[in-house]
RNA sequence: GCCGGGGUCGCCUAGCCUGGUAGGGCGCCGGCCUGCUAAGCCGGUGGGGACACCCCCGCGCGGGUUCAAAUCCCGCCCCCGGCGCCA
């Protein structure tokens, strides 16, 4: 039973409160909870002495001649509509607690900054130098020295092509319109030049985590409720996943709810510890709650394709491994040449499975503000709790629940727009990251150096 | 999709027909013994509630029959084999 909620709320509930509070969420949540899971137990043990009754007289009938079998028989009888009565109770209190259980969203971190929204993170590192367009600059200052950070930047006196824009009518390498006409919004024709260098992301995200001992992975496209539920929260339900009809099946949203699946209801001996895993995987998502927010482009789209981390580990090893999964992504978009801030997630802002998390926002010129393009997670106990994952210590014969992390290495079509707007010149051409260059070299008609406009004939 | 075989405490396995407290082997943990190791012996090795004794639940999952289900019945999931279909 040792999950950290389970063990909070009877030992010391108050620390599950302030929890919630940091959360804006409503705290009442646990003294329902606790009063229920008192009632919960004192259920089971009047359960349980009855139960123990009616074993005793079921283990004494075989021995009985005909006669005393027949009292014993009508005894037992009776005995088992008390104990069904009392159980259907148990049952239903039972459920009301582990709702409210599941319900509970993870243990905020004491290094998460508290606040209601996004304005509360708090940026912990920069890296890069910026374009800032001069209508910009006290923008670009307030995101970074107005929160404690000095960023190195360059002001352009050319205002850039936003990345949409620069996708559909300066490259015409992308047809959204088309797209949305035949599927919806959201979605997204691609074409020659920036499939490449989707692909090639991909690759260099893939390479580079490789090469730093993780295991590569291609995963299950789509899980069954029970899996998903062990993943996620509600929210994420109702606003990212889709649903396959007729079948007990959803789409992922990201390779992370595959690769949390991967090891669920086993024991993983803990020197084995930890398991570094890189997913490459489409991630499909409803964007239901997003209204008409970056209704255009690419940059929030129904799919797209993501280069995912995802680390399993010891309780005490999480946050270390936790630190190395956001440096692997600052190290990717340090190749890419994008200029990024890494912020500390505000407390409202964590999603419920998280316990902290980092985002990694690149500079947008075009914009003037910095974008999420990496979130990194440390799920500790909550994911793993209820896919039943625990490490194993023969020392001691020691069985817990283990903890585990994911982030963000590269999502495809984000990216892509980030280099849309960071490396475009004045004359609308793109150039090619260097990093991604061997990764198209071996393509006979894939860009080199640079995406050229259409020109208009 | 159809037909047949199967799923037992980490692994292997007995029990199922003929209902009556789930047994054995391996591995692992702890102890005893021993100059050390090995062997040997003893105990433990699924979840939960009280945590001192103890008790309940657990044989893929969910129902049913019964005083009593690993065992009988129904539905589902997964694995193996065959047939069909197929990139």
């Amino acid at each position: 039973m040792p999950w950290s909620i389970l063990e909070y709320l009877r030992k010391n509930p108050e620390i599950l409160r302030e929890s919630l509070k940091k959360r804006f969420m409503d705290v009442s949540l646990v003294d329902k909870a606790v009063s229920l899971d008192v009632e919960w137990r004192r259920l089971l043990t009047e359960v349980n002495n009855l139960r123990h009754k009616h074993n005793l007289i079921s283990q004494q009938i075989p021995k009985l001649s005909d006669e005393e079998r027949r009292i014993k028989i009508e005894e037992a009888k009776e005995l088992l509509k008390t104990i069904e009565s009392l159980e259907k109770r148990l049952d239903e209190v039972e459920k009301a607690r582990d709702e409210i259980l599941l319900s509970l969203p993870n243990l905020v971190h004491p290094s998460v900054p508290v606040g209601p929204d996004e304005s509360y993170n708090i940026p912990v590192r920069v890296w890069g130098k910026a374009k800032v367009y001069h209508e910009f600059l006290n923008d670009f200052l307030k995101y970074t020295e107005g929160q404690g950070v000095k960023m190195d930047y360059e002001v352009i006196n050319w205002r850039p092509v936003g990345h949409a824009d620069m996708l559909e009518n300066v490259l015409k390498l992308g047809n959204t319109l088309k797209a949305a006409e035949v599927a919806s919004s959201r979605f997204y024709y691609l074409f020659d030049d920036i499939v490449w260098l989707d692909i090639a992301l991909l690759l260099y995200a893939i390479d580079y985590l490789t090469s730093k001992g993780f295991k590569l992975v291609l995963p299950p496209y789509m899980l069954r409720h029970q899996f998903m539920a062990g993943v996620i929260d509600l929210n994420t339900f109702k606003d990212a996943i889709y649903k396959i009809e007729g079948e007990d099946l959803y789409l992922i949203a990201t390779a992370e709810h595959s690769l949390a699946a991967l090891h669920a209801g086993e024991d993983i001996p803990e020197e084995d510890l930890p398991l570094l895993y890189v997913g490459v995987s489409p991630c499909f998502r409803r964007e239901a709650g997003a209204g008409s927010r970056d209704i255009k482009g690419i940059f929030r789209v129904h799919q797209f394709h993501k280069v995912e981390q995802f680390a399993y580990t010891l309780p005490e090893q999480s946050w270390e491994v936790f630190e190395m999964l956001i440096s692997n992504a600052e190290e990717l978009f340090r190749g890419l040449g994008l200029p990024y801030r890494v912020v500390n997630v505000a407390s409202a802002e964590l999603g419920s499975p998280a316990a902290k998390k980092y985002d990694l926002e690149v500079w947008y010129p075009a914009q003037g503000r910095f974008r999420e393009l990496v979130s990194c997670s440390n799920c500790t106990d909550w994911q793993s709790y209820r896919l039943r994952i625990r490490y194993l210590r023969r020392k001691g014969n020691v069985r817990d629940y283990l903890h585990t992390l994911n982030s963000t290495a590269i999502a495809s079509t984000r990216t892509i727009t980030a280099i849309l707007e960071n490396y475009q010149t004045p004359d609308g051409v793109v150039e090619v990251p260097k990093t991604l260059r061997k990764y198209l070299e071996v393509f006979s008609r894939a860009p080199k150096d640079y995406i050229h406009p259409v020109r208009k004939g």
